[in-house]
DNA sequence: TTGAATTATGACTATTAAGTCATTATAATG
DNA sequence: CATTATAATGACTTAATAGTCATAATTCAA
């Protein structure tokens, strides 16, 4: 079991290693089992395929930075200093692991490679984390410290990233036939985070 | 000439359409010459290879982006006027577009399945932009209505994308070991940016 | 100790798709 | 019209790599 468990998360770490080194595209079984020093046939033991490898890869990544935000975040009061240190906890992480990030944020993308039902999971995954946002500038909202004709769950997800995020989430929720009216609307929610943030004053 | 020329853009635009339809990474040079009406080997007498193919896509669709906001904004005056129409005609244009971009938002991404070079040139383009609306943002700061201490180059890359944006940011500067104080600060200045936006009261 | 069960191996197969090129069709020229 | 030049074709070659499976090694249980 431990065995199991062990090379189990040896092929996860030789995969995280070999995506910092080269990158999400040049990825091959090949190349992970050598990594890891086993043979293909056996990566093959532990994951159903390249799909399922490269999923587990980016979840168990998620389920980690998620974790600690969430204990960070727990011992704060107060939506603004839930907010910074969620920030904060996030930066740390990404910045502990910014080989991994680099990757991801640089040079490849994470869900290209992902089949249909892993990108489901994926979207998922971020969900959970912009409802978890959302809720905390619910909270915000609730208690006077932040204005209250925001979108809470909007705001969450610019928090995040502003303009192209906006448009993302826009999809997402099907509105995708936007009116010139929607539009300007869209760009004053925008200008106005952009210009004057979420704070009441 | 304007036969080749014709061809040329057919391919681009069937390219499109069908990225549009199923994605990148689904897009094979078959699919692009039978979309086209048109056999595989004429594809590779206008496009050197698939990379190709994708960047002009890509860098196409920028250039047309681009130059539309650049027309709209030069008819602003202030700081303020002129960003409020680049997001407005950036966000314009991304509705108009809305499947490519649903595709490349969503879906897939842009760079992953361009090689080296065309990474670069995915980069550049990028820092285009970027110093564009660094430089709007300067001369707000310069005019008076824009805060006189933030980085406005950094700022500029904040409007698109905050938290993971500023990691970019750093990475492509070099500021790839950042000290839990260089974390700090940039918590700081994106909790700064978040809670009370750019504008100085 | 032994033989059954589990785990590991890596050469091999199958598939996909990029890119080529000999051949054919079309256009230009004189 | 004949000849040359240009453009187009698509069957074929090549390369990469995901996934398989017969065989071998190791572990475990009685």
């Amino acid at each position: 079991m431990t065995e199991i468990q062990d090379k189990y998360e040896l092929i996860l770490s030789s995969s995280r290693k070999l995506i910092e080194e080269i990158g999400f595209s040049a990825l091959t079984m090949d190349k992970v089992a050598q990594k890891a020093g086993i043979a293909k046939g056996t990566v093959y033991l532990y994951f159903k395929d390249k799909d399922e490898l490269l999923e587990k890869v980016l979840s168990s990544g998620f389920e980690k930075m998620f974790e600690r935000i969430k204990t960070r975040v727990g011992n704060e009061s107060g939506a603004f200093n839930k907010l910074k240190s969620l920030i904060n906890e996030n930066l740390k992480h990404i910045y502990e692991n910014r080989y991994f990030f680099k990757t991801i944020f640089l040079d490849e993308v994470n869900v290209v490679f992902l089949k249909k039902k892993s990108k489901e999971s994926y979207n998922l995954r971020r969900k959970r984390y912009t409802d978890y946002i959302g809720d905390i500038i619910k909270s915000g909202i609730e208690s006077g410290e932040f204005r209250k004709d925001i979108d809470y769950s909007k705001t969450a997800y610019m928090l995040v990233a502003l303009i192209k995020t906006g448009a993302i989430y826009n999809f997402l929720n099907g509105m995708f036939d936007l009116t010139s009216e929607m539009i300007e609307k869209d760009t004053e929610e925008i200008l106005k985070l952009f210009m004057r943030g979420i704070s009441v004053k």
